[in-house]
DNA sequence: AGCCTGGATAGACGGCCGTCAAGATAGAGC
DNA sequence: GCTCTATCTTGACGGCCGTCTATCCAGGCT
């Protein structure tokens, strides 16, 4: 009961800090080694991603007509039940990957982009997009 | 026991296959919805990454003097045993993130860099990586 | 008010995965 | 060939997470 911890998430990262947190490595993450903290706020939002069907609810969401779409809109396009999509749109917002606002009937979600682009910038490998440029 | 399948992850897709799917899928995924299997095949990469120790181990790699680093090397950097290390390269490996090669004693590693650019491209969303690019 | 619909929450269950200890394998050097 | 070191593999354990059912909350409508 030392070590032995299950999995290395033993402290959850609320969203304010996360964000601090991911920021605080904006480096292309193969330029400098990056610190304990950073990896694990940085694991958190790609766990977020890593999923066929939250990936396929942020394609839905940033795909769909004006960028926004309805819960209504999104469940229909899976065979799960509507608390699971509920769900994992919760996850995918706790992240700051996607919002969303109550709009009378219906919930609107849309896409932070920032999110994305810190993720994107933070994978790419310095130069970027340099397809064969290993010397 | 019909649909409740646990996690959304019935079929592995060996790493030859996952090259080709996500490939498939190279617009930048907020730009038109992916399709199941592409999603499927991307989070399996993005899992391999969503780690805090994963992520740890492609920075340090990548951060490494010639871009390459030996299994000695980056078991020390972590409170873990070298057992554990050499799971997490594994999946690395088997995600194509990066690739080994045996140099008498010693195992070495390095990137591959495609499999992060491609990931990078993926999230940046359509006017991608404005951070720095020349806009 | 009462009902209906869209969506979120709570609780339970089962599989996946990160971790470790122990053993196996591959070169290097004597 | 034997031994030693570096690394991988195997098997087991425990927690996390994706899914479901059941229930609750919020708005609109009559």
């Amino acid at each position: 009961m030392s070590i032995q911890a299950g999995r290395g998430t033993p402290e959850f990262i609320p969203a304010a800090e996360l964000r601090v947190v991911v920021d605080a490595c904006s480096t292309p993450l193969v330029r400098e080694a990056i610190s304990e903290s950073a990896a694990a706020g940085l694991a958190q939002v790609l766990r977020a991603l890593a999923d066929p069907v939250r990936l396929r609810l942020v394609s839905l969401i940033g795909a769909h007509e004006g960028g926004q779409a309805c819960v209504c809109e999104l469940t229909t396009a899976f065979d799960l039940t509507q608390p699971t999509i509920s769900h994992h749109l919760k996850v995918l917002r706790e992240a700051g990957i996607i919002a969303s606002e109550r709009r009378g009937t219906w919930v609107h979600y849309w896409l932070v982009p920032a999110a994305l682009e810190r993720m994107a910038s933070l994978l790419a490998p310095v130069g970027q997009i340099p397809p064969m440029a290993g010397a």
